[in-house]
DNA sequence: TCTGGGGTCCTAGGACCC
DNA sequence: TCTGGGGTCCTAGGACCC
């Protein structure tokens, strides 16, 4: 049997939520920053409209966002985590193997579904979605992952197709590839589509036919796989269950420069409190520790560095996480600089219950530790918003992001319901 | 005066993604 | 004044070994 796939995405993610419980939005240029109020990061068609390039810095934007009356929302992740988390299980009903790509894509395998007519089940999935969710998705469906994605950005650039596009037809596939230029292809990134351009290749047409060998040879086995894909043959694999994660990063710029070591130390606390709790999520325990720190980049005499550590044997337990971090601090620390951000990074992950026993260190697996851990989780879970945490990460937080356009938890927070006033 | 070749493992860093 | 954050995978190159 043929292998389908269709590739699921949320328009405007994040502006779509908020605009799921405003609706005075609608119609209306909207955009979500990021964290500290940066940049932004999703635009309502209206923005894009008007000219809000991805990605742009706000405070560069004013005169647009002033003369359009663009509406402008800090980034409030507890709220579209919870959005996408339905989107996800609404998108579960329809298929056997649902893949969750990112917090607004995922890949549903239609394999065997022929007789349900891809295109009108491509529809259904989407009017589901809609009326479960009240988010708008596009659906493209092909023959491998990365077809699947070019017929997705199809169904996005063409609205009379209202939102659903099936590229299965070989002719159909190759029509289109050759309106497709190489950067907007899936894995093709600036540097690759700038030799490819410099080599006659300039649509996913011209890829598809390059020749095995020589694509080897520049763009390694990473862009091969890509040109199978473009050529119908599966070669991307297909996970689900989401396998666990491999490396859990926590970092963030400050909202003010930080040049105290005991801010530092307090942040870095709080990003490594941070990341331990995500690690727990999953059951592992970590063998290694990142810290690193940086001034601001886009001023003079700038500095990063970087320190980390094999933790032996491996562990979830926040104290023990939290003196090693900021052991790492105090080495690549210097004096006078005014820092702009820090980060934490854990990797070389075990699973806490496959721990193997120590001779010479306690283990964490069994251990008391462990336990305080779990009732740390658990209630925090039930509180939402970490009430109980380590002295160490400090009480006053003035390095804290900024967020000033900051819309509610609305789905939840029992104090930041949605009020409907009749 | 001479200083191989091949394998493995690890890390840093690049490219790409959303 | 103000420029995001969190991931994955791959490669090159060094260390080490025989």
């Amino acid at each position: 049997m043929n292998k389908v796939f269709a590739l699921v995405d949320c328009n405007s993610f994040y502006v779509s939520c908020e605009r799921v419980f405003n609706p005075a939005l609608k119609n209306k240029p909207v955009v979500v920053l990021s964290n500290n109020d940066g940049c932004a990061i999703s635009r309502s068609q209206e923005a894009k409209d008007v000219g809000i390039a991805m990605g742009a810095p706000i405070f560069q934007c004013e005169e647009l966002v002033n003369r359009h009356d663009v509406r402008v929302f800090s980034a409030n992740f507890v709220l579209y985590g919870d959005m996408s988390d339905r989107v996800m299980s609404a998108l579960a009903s329809f298929t056997p193997n649902l893949e969750i790509y990112s917090i607004d894509e995922a890949f549903l395998s239609l394999e065997g579904f022929e007789n349900y007519g891809y295109l009108s089940y491509g529809r259904k999935i989407r009017s589901a979605v809609k009326e479960r969710t009240g988010i708008p998705v596009s659906v493209g469906i092909a023959p491998t992952k990365t077809l699947s994605k070019v017929a997705n950005h199809i169904a996005k650039d063409n609205p009379g197709m209202g939102g659903v596009f099936c590229l299965i037809d070989e002719k159909d596939i190759d029509r289109w590839l050759e309106k497709t230029p190489v950067k907007e292809i899936w894995g093709i990134g600036a540097e690759k589509a700038l030799f490819l351009n410099r080599n006659g290749i300039f649509n996913a047409l011209q890829l598809k036919k390059a020749p095995d060998e020589w694509i080897k040879k520049h763009l390694t086995v990473v862009t091969l796989r890509t040109l199978r894909e473009l050529r119908g043959i599966p070669s991307l694999s297909f996970d689900e269950p989401q396998p666990n994660k491999k490396a859990i990063v926590t970092s963030r710029t400050f909202g003010y420069e930080v040049s105290g070591l005991g801010e530092m130390q307090e942040a870095v606390s709080a990003y490594v409190s941070k990341a331990a709790q995500k690690l727990r999520s999953q059951n592992s325990v970590a063998g290694y520790v990142q810290v690193f720190i940086e001034t601001n980049p886009f001023k003079g005499s700038y500095y990063r560095n970087s320190a980390s550590i094999d933790i032996t044997p491996p562990t979830a337990y926040t104290p023990q996480l939290v003196e090693t971090a900021k052991g790492l601090l105090s080495k690549i620390y210097k004096e006078g600089c005014r820092y702009k951000s820090c980060g934490v990074m854990l990797t070389n992950f075990s699973d806490e219950n496959l721990l193997a026993q120590d001779l010479f260190k306690p283990v964490y697996t069994g251990s008391l530790n462990q336990r305080l851990m779990k009732v740390l989780d658990e209630y925090n879970r039930r509180a939402d918003s970490g009430q109980l945490f380590f002295a160490a990460q400090g009480l006053g937080k003035p390095w804290f992001m900024k967020q000033s356009h900051k819309s509610k938890r609305f789905t939840t927070r029992w104090d930041e319901l949605l009020e409907i006033k009749i």
